[in-house]
RNA sequence: GUCCCCAUCGUCUAGCCUGGUCCAGGACACUACCCUUUCACGGUAAGAACCGGGGUUCGAAUCCCCGUGGGGACGCCA
């Protein structure tokens, strides 16, 4: 097959989302796996919603997922590729070409102002009780499409349709068949909300002269409660939204690359390699998914597992940094990078998720850190939790705090010394260092807090 | 209302094209147990689905039809 061209073409009319991210992942897979050109197109042919923030989180939300684009805004030096420029906006005399070459040929007339496709066949008026007008139909065959994904899908398009707007702009379906012409796009690969406007693309190409590039149709993503799809408005629908949280976008990208494809069999969390190489349209479903936010937590965990320490500590950091106006955060900051990082290496195997780091570690960085009165009540019900916190602050002054290994053997000498067990010291030292009753080991915390600040707070809880 | 698409556990899905190997496999979630120095991770186990009805066939989750359900589109939005 020759070169394949796909192109991602959003509009800068709102925030940046799930659904859209998961177009634009397809067509990069696409081009990935075929050793294709990826193309950004910015259609940005709606003056009055458009929004240059909205185009910029179009860019950042593309660069943090790692889709980079071969064509397109902000691709080299001049131009971003051969076929530019590739804001629709800066693409008004190419259009008014082709629209010419439609007025010259009879295929579109001026009405109302606007210019309108003209439908070759028979015409006839009818009454549209939906829309409460009089229509033109015009008798037509049926378009033909041969979706890559869906099949050989019929549809009717019967009435002419506009393609320049009376204020001289030209119209979605216009602009999207010229760019996709002109840009020598091969496969179009979009949401199934198109579907049905396919039929209009397909009568302008013809129109062109042009046989049309290979339309592949991908299932829409559902919203995780109610009805519908997934829209900008939704709980959980907006990249940056990700980004802020801390997500790692290796996960999200995993993720979302399995809501509506699979690579056959059981696998799910994959390299991004492994996806490229494995990604192809026969492998996309044709039903809807519903997006399932609890799963792509658990892809996160996953791969917040396995990140090697210098990028986890990174990402931490970076976390960290996001929130300067939290204490917590800007004792983080604050710490020695040696203390971060040690804190870091004893939360990595345990967070779900970089949203967690703050309560997680807030006691490494600060003394002023909340206790769990439910933990607190639970933990000093039990025996003499008193008495063992004072043994504690006695076998803390000389205890060896060099390694993990030492501080347990410390502390399991401690507890058979009273006939106690491990757990008996381990609860309340645990309370009395960082206020309740999650987190790393007790010997980590121990050592990476040192014995000052262990015995410190141990007397401060015996003392209390 | 019209047109188009879709239909396997609660969710994402494998299997469907090339009917029998499927009393339907995996993952997330949920439950129980194990591991354990708390909490997680991990391990084991359990529950949980072929939308309904017709047809074709010796045989249907798989093929066909109808129904129902879900989704989408019907803009001088994209």
């Amino acid at each position: 097959m020759s070169h394949v061209r796909v192109r991602f073409a959003p509009s800068p009319t709102g925030f940046f989302h799930i659904g859209s991210a998961r177009t634009a992942l397809f067509n990069w897979l696409y081009a990935r796996h075929t050793g294709g050109t990826f193309i950004l197109r910015i259609e940005d042919t709606d003056k009055e919603r458009n929004s240059e923030a909205y185009l910029n989180l179009i860019y950042d939300s593309l660069r943090w997922l790692g889709l980079n684009w071969d064509e397109g805004p902000k691709v080299g030096g001049n131009g971003g590729g051969d076929f530019g420029p590739y804001r629709q906006s800066e693409r008004g005399a190419i259009y008014r070409e082709y629209v010419d070459r439609l007025l010259a040929g009879g295929r579109a007339y001026e009405k109302d102002g606007a210019i309108w496709f003209k439908l070759l066949g028979e015409r006839h008026e009818v009454f549209d009780e939906h829309r409460k007008k009089t229509v033109t139909k015009v008798k037509v065959p049926p378009v033909v499409i041969e979706d890559r994904i869906r099949g050989r899908v019929e549809r009717v398009e019967d009435e002419d349709f506009v393609i320049v707007r009376s204020d001289g702009n030209p119209v979605f379906h216009l602009v999207n068949v010229v760019d996709d012409i002109a840009m020598k796009v091969t496969h179009i690969i979009r949401g199934e909300d198109h579907l049905s406007n396919t039929s209009k693309h397909v009568h302008l190409y013809e129109g062109f002269g042009v046989t049309p590039p290979a339309f592949a149709h991908i299932p829409l993503i559902l919203k995780q409660n109610g009805p519908g799809k997934m829209s900008k408005r939704d709980q959980g629908a907006l990249i940056e939204e990700y980004q802020r949280r801390g997500y790692l976008p290796e996960a999200l990208v995993n993720f979302l690359c399995l809501l509506g494809w699979n690579p056959g069999g059981d696998r799910e969390k994959m390299p991004i390699d492994e996806i490229i190489r494995l990604f192809d349209l026969p492998g996309v479903n044709q039903s809807n998914a519903r997006f399932d936010d609890k799963k792509l937590a658990h892809m996160n965990m996953a791969y917040l597992l396995e990140l090697p320490a210098d990028r986890f500590v990174a990402q931490a950091r970076d976390y960290f940094a996001r929130q300067a106006d939290s204490p917590v955060a800007a004792a983080a900051l604050a710490a020695p990078e040696a203390q971060f990082r040690a804190v870091m290496a004893l939360s990595q195997p345990k967070i779900k998720g970089l949203e967690e780091l703050p309560a997680y570690t807030a006691y490494f960085f600060t003394d002023d850190f909340a206790v769990d009165p439910k933990v607190r009540e639970k933990v000093m019900a039990k025996g003499d939790p008193k008495a063992r916190l004072r043994e504690l602050v006695a076998a803390v002054a000389t205890m060896d705090f060099s390694s993990d290994t030492a501080i347990e053997e410390a502390l399991k000498a401690l507890a058979t010394q009273h006939g106690l067990g491990f757990g008996d010291y381990q609860s309340v030292a645990r309370l009395a260092v960082s206020g309740t009753n999650v987190g790393p080991s007790i010997t980590g915390m121990f050592r990476v807090l040192g014995r000052e600040r262990v015995r410190a707070r141990l007397e401060r809880l015996a003392g209390s």
